[in-house]
RNA sequence: CCUCCCAUAGCUCAUUGGUAGAGCAGGCGGUUGUAGCCCGCUGUGGCCCAGUUCGAUUCUGGGUGGGGGGACCA
């Protein structure tokens, strides 16, 4: 595969490459780059875990990139997810695995990598301090949004190391591609920086859009707040729907999720179709009573925006078919938990950690 | 170790020695061929233990949890 066929599988799914220029060289010196994502194990799978984000993982590897999945295991710990208890985060990390599996991803292909082992000796903590060095307590607070925590939140101490761990697993793991949401972007860049200064291989990054949550753009101050506001959330279940949602859920999420007509910014179900829909299938019919135009048909969302903004698609008709697209892709892995012992077994102990809590 | 402050609804907070309210969020309904906006309706609550009192969410003591300040040189 060509060095620009690369580059095409890598834009058709990012919002941002820093820098093009620079994945472009990465490719030509050298064509099985590493990339990772990193994952707090914590919550039952959303759409962007299942079908985003593994999906743009399926991309990668056709690029012919090495895929780390990262499972940040002391993060979670940190951010004190699942009540902070290492046990219930590992079973959480057990669960996102198989999600993976039953999303299509070859476990082999990747390499699974939890945050514990790479942790384990002096090497990983002397690349965290002389980071930390380099990192300004201001900006290193600016950087505690990648938690996903609201700026003004009360900090713990160990919030605080949460950054320069962040930016040593990149180097750590020596990776070429940093493959994780805008929402990471300040991690991202606080390694890039550091990478200057400490004359080390600086990484390149790729971010993928962070889904819009079912009640559409919540507009703050900043960017990033609106950004945070917005974004759909596994820990809150009026804004996510989940790989185990049942056809009844879907139709009810998606009727009561915030749809303008004839709008394609801030509007939660173009981003499905977007980012989701038709990036896992070739066309998109919508049926359709006759009296508002029957049943039609988008071989692109090119052509879905276009009918929708000029008002030939009425926001009810692209809503039953965000639901029946959205059933067919999250069908095989619900079911998958609900057929396989194993991972039914994992899937409810989770559940039950998040109802306990 | 010392000291001060705080603990009430999912969240932010108010009030009262006589069984508690607001805003936001949520739910329901009306209006829209969706949602939102708008309008109407609506649920849930006093951290724990003991004491004072006819009666404690309110006062007192203790506990627990959270936050601030101090604790050598000064």
């Amino acid at each position: 595969m060509d060095v620009e066929e690369k580059i095409r599988l890598i834009k058709e799914f990012a919002e941002e490459i820093v820098t093009e220029e620079e994945l472009r060289e990465l490719f030509k010196n050298n064509p099985h780059p590493v990339a990772y994502d990193g994952f707090e194990p914590s919550g039952i799978a959303p759409i962007h875990f299942g079908l985003l984000r593994a999906s743009n993982l399926k991309n990668m590897l056709k690029a012919g990139i090495k895929f780390k999945l990262f499972l940040a295991d002391y993060f979670a710990f940190i951010n004190n997810k699942l009540g902070g208890d290492m046990k219930n985060i590992r079973l959480a990390g057990e669960y996102f695995i198989e999600v993976w599996k039953a999303c299509g991803i070859d476990t082999d292909k990747v390499e699974i990598i939890w945050a514990k082992d790479i942790m384990d000796g002096i090497d990983y903590w002397d690349k965290t301090l002389r980071i930390a060095k380099e990192i300004s307590l201001e900006r290193n607070i600016r950087a505690t949004t990648i938690m996903g925590r609201k700026q003004g939140e009360k900090l713990s101490m160990g919030q605080l190391f949460y950054p320069s761990m962040q930016v040593t697993d990149i180097f750590h793991m020596k990776i070429d591609i940093c493959q994780l949401g805008m929402d990471q972007r300040r991690a991202n860049m606080l390694a890039r920086d550091v990478a200057n200064k400490l004359k080390w291989k600086k990484p390149i990054t790729v971010h993928h859009h962070i889904l819009l949550g079912l009640q559409g753009l919540q507009k703050k101050e900043t960017d990033e707040e609106t950004l945070l506001a917005s974004k759909m959330s596994k820990s809150d279940p009026k804004s996510c729907i989940y790989m185990h949602d049942t056809y009844g859920e879907l139709k009810k999420k998606i009727n009561k999720a915030f749809c303008p007509e004839r709008q394609e910014e801030g509007n939660p179900l173009m981003e499905y179709c977007k980012y989701i829909i038709f990036r896992n299938i070739k066309s998109m019919t919508i049926n359709r009573p006759e009296k508002f135009g029957g049943n039609i048909e988008f071989k692109n969302y090119e052509e879905l925006r276009k009918t929708y903004v000029d008002g030939k698609l009425h926001p009810m008709d692209l809503k039953s078919g965000v639901v029946e697209e959205l059933e067919k892709l999250i069908k095989p892995v619900r079911e998958h938990f609900e057929k396989d012992k194993k991972a039914k077994k994992l899937y409810e102990a989770v559940k039950k950690l998040i109802i306990t809590r």
